[in-house]
DNA sequence: AAGGCTAGCAACCGCCTCGTC
DNA sequence: AGACGAGGCGGTTGCTAGCCT
């Protein structure tokens, strides 16, 4: 037995949305401030195109606070590091970039940046340089992307608290906070991985239990990966007939990532200057 | 000029989560 | 508690424009 579909698709149109279409559609909804229900949209506003197919060209296209046009260079930083510390979550890393829809920012990713960093020698996943991601696959307790993911958002955080204290400002929702991590901790972004901790245990360490994906790539080990990323990364390196080499380059990559604010400079990430390891 | 190739992007598909009953 | 529907999300597809031969 298959799924049953979202909608009835019999005599639905489908493909490229025509500029009659999406008159319609923006009319609909500035007409009746808002879309309401998107599965009943399509009739009253007598489109032939499934609910889906509506919300997806509003949302994308059609919403008047979207921004068209090439993605800045500091846009593009942002999505590298973003997605260095959420993986594949475009919605969330979109929602720190204002006007920038999930999918535009997954077409950017898929087309540009993930090219860039593998010529670069960096896996896009993991963001190490590829040696080390290698390795870590046949690691006995390697982690899962996911929860190297969230190993590395638990480190910066730890590390951007440790930065925090020494100014004795923890936690502060002071939007002039200095520490841009924080900054990011505290918004949209940041609220999706606190939810699955308890919200009156700063310091516990991450809840289990919880039916969401992220909270099933968490193991109990997971606090204490976050806490050991780079003693880890020296372990590994120890084991490494090239362990300077590769320490550095590790150690490259944990600074890429972990301390974004700090280092502005983008230029590796340009054309011109791509350098292959060996 | 024409055909092939590739990159970029819009749109679709199916799964997942959440809210409601 | 579980079934169901709606919306959201991420992966993938397919069209098109531009480039190359």
């Amino acid at each position: 037995m298959g799924r049953a579909p979202c909608c009835d698709k019999i005599g639905l149109k489908k493909g490229p949305w025509t500029p009659e279409e999406d008159e319609i559609l923006v009319n609909y909804i500035n007409n009746n401030s808002g879309h309401g229900s998107w599965r009943s949209l399509p009739k009253l506003a007598g489109l032939l195109r499934c609910g889906k197919s509506c919300r997806l060209r509003w949302t994308n296209y059609l919403r008047p606070d979207i921004k068209r046009g090439p993605f800045t260079l500091h846009e593009e930083k942002l999505v590298i590091q973003l997605h260095g510390i959420l993986g594949n979550r475009w919605a969330a890393i979109s929602s720190q970039l204002s006007g920038r829809t999930d999918n535009e920012i997954k077409n950017l990713w898929n087309t540009h940046l993930k090219k860039r960093l593998i010529r670069m020698g960096f896996d896009p996943q993991t963001h190490l340089p590829m040696v080390y991601s290698c390795y870590q696959v046949g690691k006995s307790h390697a982690s899962s992307v996911s929860t190297h993911h969230m190993a590395q958002w638990e480190s910066a955080r730890l590390e951007a608290e440790a930065r925090q204290s020494k100014d004795s400002s923890f936690f502060n929702n002071d939007p002039n906070v200095s520490d841009y991590f924080l900054r990011i901790w505290n918004s949209q972004v940041g609220e999706s991985f606190r939810c699955v901790r308890k919200p009156d245990d700063i310091t516990s360490p991450i809840s289990h239990g919880s039916s969401s994906n992220i909270s099933d790539s968490m193991s109990a080990t997971t606090i204490e990966l976050a806490n050991n990323v780079k003693e880890d990364l020296k372990w590994s390196n120890s084991d490494s007939e090239s362990a300077n080499d590769l320490e550095n380059s590790s150690d490259t990559a944990l600074q890429f990532l972990l301390d974004f604010p700090i280092n502005n400079d983008m230029s590796f990430l340009q054309e011109s200057s791509f350098t292959c390891p060996p």
